[in-house]
DNA sequence: ACAAAAAGTCGACCGCGGTCGGCTTTTTTG
DNA sequence: CAAAAAAGCCGACCGCGGTCGACTTTTTGT
C-alpha cells in the first residue's frame, strides 16, 4: 500500500528530533555525538544525514521549537499595548534569559543565526524571519500609537533594535557585562539612544 | 649557554605564524589542517599545541596582524577631521571589504570575536579593545566638533555604531544584502537613524 | 664535567562530524 | 503477482582537531 513510506519518514524525523531534544537538553549540544543521537533515535548514522545536512542543522530545527516557547513566555509578560521599550525589553530579555540558561547552546545558535555558513543560510533565514515578523508587529503598533517615526523602513528599525540586542549579548559573552541586570541596563540605555538619536540637541 | 631555549621558542612561534599567514591566506582557514600547518612550519603537531591552545587561537593571532593593515588602509582614506559618518563608513567598509575578500575567514573571525568561547575570550577582548579605541578616538573628535552628543557614555556610542555594522555584515552573510553597495547603503541608513533618533519629530 | 631535573618536542592515537557504496524496503510497471 | 526501479537505510571508513606519554634537548646543582 502506498503512503507507508511517507509515514515512516515522518516518524523517523520526529524520532531524531525527539532524541535531540532529550540529549541536547540533557548533556548539551557539544557533548552529544551524532552516533549517540543515532543510537537514541534508533537509526543509523547515515540516516540522520539524509534528514539533516549537518549537526548544526538539527540544532537549528530543535531551536525553532524552543524559540516558540520563548515567544509565548514573552507574550505573557507584556501585552501589545505596552510602551515600545517595555515590549522590546521583554522580548529581548526573554531571549537573553534563555541564553544564560544554555550558554553553549546560545552561543552556537547566535553564531549560526548571525553569521551562517552557506549550508545553514536557509534555516537561519527562517528563524530570522520569524524574529523580524515579531519585531515588526511591535513596531507597527508603536507607530500607530505615535511612539515611532513613520518615515522609516520597518525592516531597518527592527534591524537596528536587534543589532543593539546582539551587541549587548556579545558584551555578556565577552564578560564585559556580568549580571542579568547589567545586561538589561545596557540594553535599555542603547535602545534609549536609538530613539533619542545621537546628534547634539541643537540638531540639524 | 643560557637563553638558547628562549630564542628557539621565539623562532618556532614565528615559524608557525608565518606558515599560518602563508597557508590561511593561500587556501583559507578551513581548508588548512593543523598537520599541514605543522609540516609547513617544520614542527610536530603537538608542538603547535604547546604554543596555541586551539586552531582558532592561531587564527586570532594571525588576524591581529591583518587588522593592523585594515586600520592603516582606512587611515589613508580619510583624515580625523572628516565628518563622523564619513569616518565611520570608511572604517567599517574597510573592514567589510576585507571580509568579502575572505568570506570564511571573516565569518570565523566574527564568530570568535562576537560570541567567543571561554578559551578565546581573552584574545577576543584584545582585538575588541583595539577596535573600541579606534572608534572612541573618532567619536571624541566628533564631540569636539559638535557632531555628537556629549552627555552619553562613549563606550555605548561606539558599541551602538559597532552593533549597526555587525547587523549589516550579518545581513550580507545571510544573503539579504548582496553587493558592496547594498551593504554601504544599508549601513549608512542605519547610522543616519542612530544619529537622528527613531522618535517621531514632535518628540519628547 | 656529569647526572638529575625541567622544559620542550613529537607523532601515534582518540572520538568526532561527515561520506559513500552496498543492502533492504517500498513503489511502480506490465 | 513478479520483477524492475526507486527510495531509504546503514555502518565501515575518511580526515580532522586535539591529547598524551615516550623521547630529546637544555638548564641546574654539585
Amino acid at each position: 500500500m502506498a503512503g507507508v513510506r511517507e509515514e515512516k519518514k515522518r516518524r523517523t524525523r520526529q524520532a531524531i528530533l525527539q532524541a535531540a531534544v532529550q540529549l541536547f537538553g540533557d548533556k548539551g549540544y557539544e557533548r552529544t555525538s551524532i552516533n549517540e543521537l543515532a543510537k537514541a533515535a534508533g537509526v543509523g548514522k547515515g540516516t540522520i544525514y539524509s534528514y539533516f545536512q549537518t549537526k548544526s542543522e538539527i540544532f537549528l530545527a530543535f531551536c525553532e521549537d524552543e524559540l516558540e516557547q520563548v515567544y509565548a513566555e514573552v507574550a505573557q509578560k507584556t501585552g501589545p499595548d505596552a510602551r515600545l521599550t517595555e515590549q522590546l525589553m521583554a522580548f529581548f530579555m526573554g531571549q537573553f534569559r534563555y541564553v544564560t540558561r544554555h550558554k553553549d547552546f546560545g552561543r552556537l545558535l547566535l553564531r549560526e543565526m548571525i553569521f551562517p555558513k552557506e549550508l545553514t543560510v536557509e534555516r537561519s533565514k527562517d528563524l530570522d524571519n520569524s524574529y523580524i515578523d515579531y519585531l515588526s508587529a511591535m513596531c507597527t503598533g508603536a507607530q500607530e500609537r505615535g511612539e515611532l517615526r513613520r518615515d522609516v523602513d520597518l525592516l531597518f528599525v527592527c534591524g537596528h533594535f536587534y543589532a543593539l540586542y546582539l551587541i549587548t549579548v556579545s558584551a555578556w559573552y565577552m564578560d564585559r557585562l556580568q549580571t542579568e541586570d547589567d545586561v538589561a541596563g545596557a540594553l535599555e540605555l542603547l535602545l534609549q539612544q536609538s530613539l533619542e538619536g545621537l546628534l547634539p540637541t541643537g540638531r540639524k
